[in-house]
RNA sequence: GCCGCGUUGGUCAAGGGGUUAAGACGCAUCCCUUUCACGGAUGAAUCACGGGUUCGAUUCCCGUACGCGGUACCA
């Protein structure tokens, strides 16, 4: 049938009143007949029969009032050949039984809202249908976030991994891409709504508190990844240590890093949480305290390396050797007053002792990470880039 | 095609007849920092268009355009 109506102007022809009279139906066959096929093999399907020309008009939470020409809307099938009801009639009969009190769904849902609404009022009478709200769509580049896009946009759609039951294909979530969930929730809740103030970080508490419904945009919202973003960076400033020690943990560990001094870990995490995004950064950013860096940014300092730096490396590992407590402050005054009795700036040492302990240019203060990783690691990593720095003179 | 819902900088958005039209992300420049970040300052950038209504529309009304959604025996 859908066939046989089909025109240029009219690429999807709906089953409803102006067509129904000319189908073979219950409408179009006499009563005995409707009965003999109902009761042989003959497979049929349930349609609701949409009033001719009513309006259906209903207020929606968000939108205010919405109303339809049961005209322009379709006999929608209800219950299928194979006897499923299709999810038309199994949304109002479930929220029903389940006496739900406010039906939220999308916006997509908008344009069968009439069919709900009429069944509802068919099998239940109006007096507890739910009130209804359609929430603005969630768009990516190019329209509606969906499933079937996967990662092509070059972020994740989901909350978590998920794995394509026909295909096996991967697509990456929020979780595994190094969000938290306070960040996820946060971002996803101002995205087509806010509070009226500036404020844009929210814990759970506060959105549960401050969150209305009047204050719900009606169009939809593109979400731009960011800004997303951005918020897991803000969040994972917020948190404490403690609140994210077991994940930052798991990236670590997912990189062959196996942490098991946790209170290391903790303060780790308070030195380089500012220079994370994403959870996953806290393996680049953090690495170095748990394992002598690999690659070692030699090309950052050798063009300007000279005799002297080396003689002064050399007297700042007696130096350290001989010192009795490792603490931040000691050692970067010892390390001063030895550049400064090697008449070398410390300007022009800082950066070369950087690229030896952590072995790029990044990371907190330089003499932090020397507190933390202790005067033997410290001593061996000055000696080994030493070493490599010398080689060729 | 038809139906519905929308339209304030690139993105998220506040505002709602008279405003220098907030703020955030991003971007740019500068400051701070002997690294990278954080932070601070400054800047570029917005009311889709056309008609009304009005002394006055970004704001109200109507059209148009555009966008999105729907148009399955999917959900």
């Amino acid at each position: 049938m859908r066939q046989q109506y089909k025109t240029d102007e009219n690429p999807a022809p709906q089953y409803d009143h102006k067509v129904r009279m000319q189908m073979r139906n219950s409408l179009t066959l006499d009563g005995d007949t409707v009965h003999e096929l109902m009761h042989s093999d003959t497979p049929y399907v349930v349609r609701i029969k949409m009033p001719e020309n009513e309006t259906v008009s209903f207020n929606d939470m968000i939108r205010g009032e919405v109303s339809f020409n049961t005209s322009v809307v379709d006999d929608k099938v209800l219950l299928k050949a194979d006897g499923m009801p299709t999810y038309h009639l199994a949304v109002v009969v479930d929220d029903h039984l389940m006496e739900i009190s406010h039906a939220f769904r999308g916006e997509e849902w908008l344009p069968s809202a009439p069919v709900h609404i009429l069944l509802w009022k068919y099998l239940f009478g109006e007096d507890k249908m739910p009130q209804w709200a359609h929430f603005p769509l969630i768009l990516g580049p190019h329209g509606k976030l969906s499933k079937r896009d996967g990662a092509k946009y070059g972020f994740p759609v989901f909350a978590m991994n998920w794995k394509d039951p026909k295909t096996g294909e991967l697509t990456e979530g929020f979780k595994e891409k190094g969000f938290l969930p306070e960040a996820f929730i946060n971002l996803l809740a101002v995205l087509g709504w806010n509070d009226g103030t500036e404020q844009e970080l929210f814990s759970i508490g506060e959105m549960i508190e401050r969150f209305s419904m009047d204050r719900v945009h009606s169009a939809g919202a593109k979400f731009d990844y960011e800004k997303a973003r951005w918020f897991n960076q803000e969040w994972i400033r917020k948190l404490d240590a403690a609140a994210l020690s077991s994940k930052v943990r798991n990236v670590l560990a997912a990189n062959g890093i196996e942490v098991t001094d946790a209170a290391l870990l903790n303060k780790v995490i308070d030195l380089v949480k500012d220079r994370c995004t994403l959870l996953t950064d806290f393996y680049e950013q953090s690495s170095y305290f748990f394992a002598t860096p690999q690659a070692v940014d030699l090309a950052a300092i050798q063009p300007k390396w000279n005799e002297a730096k080396t003689l002064f490396f050399q007297e700042v590992i007696r130096n350290y050797q001989l010192s009795a407590i490792w603490e931040a402050h000691d050692l970067e005054n010892n390390f001063k007053e030895i550049a400064a009795a090697n008449q070398l700036k410390p300007g022009e040492v800082m950066l070369p002792l950087r690229i030896m302990l952590v072995g790029g240019k990044f990371g907190p203060g330089v003499f932090d990470i020397a507190q933390l990783i202790g005067k033997e690691e410290t001593i061996k990593r000055i000696e080994n880039t030493l070493k490599r720095l010398t080689a060729g003179h």
